[in-house]
DNA sequence: CTGGTTCTAGAATCAGATTCTAGTCATGGA
DNA sequence: TCCATGACTAGAATCTGATTCTAGAACCAG
């Protein structure tokens, strides 16, 4: 009955699968890289491959949720300690950033593959893997915005507004010809809370040259 | 000497190709449709199609380029009588909103292409055949900038800042899970200009979790 | 030691992208 | 008008690489 007998063995030749297909899919892309490539880097067979993830998509997905994971264990020990909607969302958005720089790797797959077809096509498997964690933070955002800590907004807009900016500087560097410079994140985190934060008096929208300019 | 003798019936089946390609693309996904199936669709024969393509990707590309050239005569129609940086950021958010609605197959195929390899691969294709308005768009974020009328930011920050929660937005859109609302291009725009207006006096950069929590 | 299960091997199969050869067709010039 | 030319269409033949299949090795519980 036991999920693991042999464990040790073959999640050792999993694990090597695995980063192989890091290795690969970086250096070639992931349409570009074969079975066959996997299989020289790695040292395993074919037949172990196929027994380990059922097809080159499932390849795709493991090291996609392995990924995911990594970075949300993460990002959550960095929650653990902000209480504050600010602090919050700079932490979020400064954590994203600053991930990313240290895993390179990591974090350029993660951008490439997100809704990529090979994975979008596991949604639900990746959700299962990882949803709690993101409805966790969404449903904290909720709360900020229902306690005013956060402009109310409509629910969905939230992330993006929080992530978005980030997100597209990643892509961007993920592409190859941005860089990321180092002091950055300070200058998403901060751009992300001008953009959520409570506070604008009346809004005057239409010319707002004028106010802010606090205590 | 002529570019296209026979361009009528040529270009008419070039156009069939594209065509089908699109709905093949949506409806089963760029790496799940096949050449016979665009075949099908179309009427033309496997090798007509490479004759006008050379390969699936060119046919991946040559759609990319397609739909960008729609998207961009839209917005630089609708940027021409922008002068102020206030009106230009909402159009741009608001338009890339609101013209994905209005052309949903066309948006989100480029929306799922982005960064997908088979595009990305054709990059200096794709620049030549839009570089420069993107280039324009960002100079001219630049010059706003320097008049003040924008936050001084690192160049490599203004789009992203601006885009980048309504990319996000429709990333999910695209992906099938959200809806766009109708008034949600106005939250988007409202944010973008939160966060990217001028004001915010001596910018106390250095320490920021300190000030700010009013009254 | 035996039966059951996981895992490894690698040859055989299969799907589908690409290539190749043989035309067809419209045009410009003789 | 008629031919040469190059754009274009057809579809069969190849090739590449993913997937499947059959055997067997390693391991564990009884």
């Amino acid at each position: 009955m036991e999920r693991k007998r042999r464990s040790a063995t073959g999640e050792q030749s999993r694990r090597a699968i695995l980063d192989a297909a890091l290795e690969c899919f970086s250096r070639l892309g992931w349409a570009a890289t074969t079975i066959e490539d996997i299989r020289k880097v790695s040292g395993a067979s074919v037949g172990s491959v196929y027994h380990h993830f059922g097809a080159k998509e499932g390849i795709a997905v493991a090291l996609y949720i392995d990924c995911l994971r990594l970075h949300q264990e993460s990002l959550r020990a960095r929650l653990e300690k902000k209480h504050g909607a600010e602090d919050f969302v700079r932490a979020v958005v400064t954590h994203h950033i600053a991930w990313s720089r240290e895993h390179p790797e990591a974090a350029r797959y993660l951008l490439r593959m997100r809704r990529e077809e090979a994975v979008a096509a596991a949604g639900p498997e990746i959700q299962s893997a990882t949803g709690d964690f993101v409805r966790e933070g969404f449903s904290r955002m909720k709360d900020f915005a229902q306690a005013g800590e956060l402009l109310a907004l409509p629910p969905s807009a939230y992330m993006p507004l929080m992530l978005g900016p980030a997100q597209e500087l990643l892509r961007g560097w993920a592409g190859g010809h941005v860089e990321l410079k180092p002091g950055i994140e300070k200058v998403f985190a901060d751009a992300a809370w001008r953009c959520l934060r409570p506070d604008a008096p009346p809004t005057t929208p239409t010319q707002s040259l004028v106010r802010r300019k606090g205590p």
